[in-house]
DNA sequence: CGGATATTTGCCACTTTAGCCACGTTTGCA
DNA sequence: TGCAAACGTGGCTAAAGTGGCAAATATCCG
């Protein structure tokens, strides 16, 4: 593994660890969702410290996934990126597959 | 944000956590362009310790992103999943546009 | 100007993660 | 039987991530 490889998973890395928070996940699916929230807006969905909030998107933001502008004393959230949706959709498959795998087993362990 | 909501969020964050390091990104390209590979194949690869390499391994077997089989005193692990490609091209857009936006506030700098 | 609201940042405590070494286990083979 | 190779696990330390509270900043409005 040479270095300009290892910095593109680094890169890689980053991005997704980013995403890698079931806040960050609420706020990437509200965002898609609405288009633009709030940081007032997305702590009241998010049900944290509006401190912890604003780390949370200032991550989002660092890492590319968002933008934000600022509008009087409100500062405005929205998605950067497009492919976020069938991003989602194949953690979901994966989650269905594992659940599928485990209804098999049960089951077997019935059976 | 219920109780059902929130688990759903979760675990997908559990899934993209699985994939939030460039140590597991290099092992999940590998499997994604050669099949299947064991836990010395990958280890050389990644250039870590064995055992770190297996915890690694381990993390993405318990996410549900691969699958182990032991055949002998080796043991090889491949991919579960298909659409870690499509996955991982959404990243790629992600770092294309940070880099185009990073080009753009440059040539700005200059003019 | 002074107060109120929205947001970010500094700081601290706590938990989780990553990596290495040493050791245990399984398997193949002489 | 006994050795060696391939893996996994326990234990340890250093680093990173998370969240809350308090304080700083910016903006609007009276």
């Amino acid at each position: 593994m040479n270095r300009k490889q290892l910095a593109k998973y680094e890169a890689r890395a980053r991005v997704i660890k980013a995403m890698a928070h079931p806040a960050r996940l609420i706020i990437l699916d509200e965002l898609a969702e609405h288009g633009e929230r709030c940081v007032c807006e997305l702590t009241e969905l998010v049900g944290t410290d509006m401190s912890t909030v604003s780390r949370h998107l200032s991550q989002l933001k660092h890492a590319g996934l968002v933008a934000d502008e600022k509008r009087g004393t409100m500062v405005f959230y929205r998605l950067r990126v497009k492919c976020l949706m069938s991003f989602f959709s194949c953690v979901e498959d994966v989650l269905e597959q594992n659940a599928a795998e485990h209804r098999e087993l049960v089951a077997l362990e019935i059976a």
